[in-house]
DNA sequence: GTCTATATAATGATAGAC
DNA sequence: GTCTATCATTATATAGAC
């Protein structure tokens, strides 16, 4: 059984997305990695050259699971909404956040998310300019502002902090209903 | 010479919103806090019992650095582009971020970190809607907006991740000149 | 492939001399 | 107040037995 298709190796992939969502960047240790899967510290360095092996796969991994949830927000029957459910979800924008935050620290790491994250967004922008038509001009500072507001809401919202939030939401929301009609209609 | 007025304790806490600012949360230790005052770590013990204090009398400082600069903002011949720039300016919204991170990861100085948040917002909102006036009844959700877009355009742009931040800056810029002129005239 | 044992560096923090 | 010396803990990572 080769390493790339190992099922401990996927364990342990599994493991630091699971300590990633809960604990952020600083809990992405490989004794805590290790420990959420079950496993020995030391058999991660048989998986994985250097921790930052481990992170690169992972974010390899994240960014598949993103994708494949995007395509899934296209094919559904209010897109728009969707999207915008999809990015305010709270681990996936603990996690956009996160990749973020790992690649502003870990130079080794900072292309491959950089790239993937040049990626979602084209992807993003591509779709939602589409959805709009003709309602706008700009959809790319659109999805600029709702993944931006999202991330915030998300990240504040698990410290309790949520001032502001109800009114934000209430600019989506109105947003949605306008252009959603628009798309039924 | 007491504790609270000591200038070598200033020394440690300019030290620390350097390496915040240059480094970010993980590098906020206690070793490389003290190189950059140029004392020792063993010192940094005797002013602050622990690192949670020192970061706790941080927090403080950057709260009261950041409400001048709000101040003087509001006092501008253009207070709205003025708390634009505030937002936009990389090392305020560093800290910002970096604020966040250090609140979802260290229990004990969260309270102090969202208590200033929302006192921040809320002081945000109230300039925001005043000068709004009647342009909007929602001047909560606009400040949520440009905080949340600008944090983001500045940790993205420190990565060299700049696709849709101008068409976003466009957005800024159309309703600053909108409510400009309304202001002016 | 998985284990025990260990090397090395960095962390927060304390004791006690001066 | 500042110093030297030190400790316990955790970090990444490696060596070698099985």
């Amino acid at each position: 059984m080769g390493l790339e298709g190992s099922q401990t190796r996927a364990r342990f992939i599994d493991a630091a997305e699971e300590v990633l969502c809960d604990e952020g960047m600083p809990g992405l240790t490989a004794r805590q990695v290790a420990a959420k899967a079950g496993l020995k510290t030391q058999l991660l360095y048989y998986y994985f050259r250097t921790m930052d092996d481990l992170i690169l796969a992972l974010v390899r991994r994240v960014n598949e699971h993103r994708m494949e949830r995007f395509e899934a927000a296209l094919a559904s029957p209010e897109p728009l909404r969707a999207l915008w459910e999809l990015n305010s979800d709270p681990s996936g924008a603990a996690l956009g956040s996160e990749l973020t935050s790992i690649a502003t620290h870990r130079e080794a790491i900072r292309a491959e998310i950089v790239r993937s994250a040049q990626l979602f967004r084209a992807k993003q922008v591509e779709a939602v300019t589409k959805l709009l038509g003709a309602e706008t001009k700009n959809g790319a500072g659109l999805v600029m502002i709702a993944v931006a507001l999202s991330r915030m809401i998300v990240a504040e919202s698990a410290l309790g902090l949520t001032d502001g939030h109800r009114e934000a939401l209430a600019i989506v929301e109105e947003m949605l209903d306008r252009f959603g009609a628009k798309q039924a209609g």
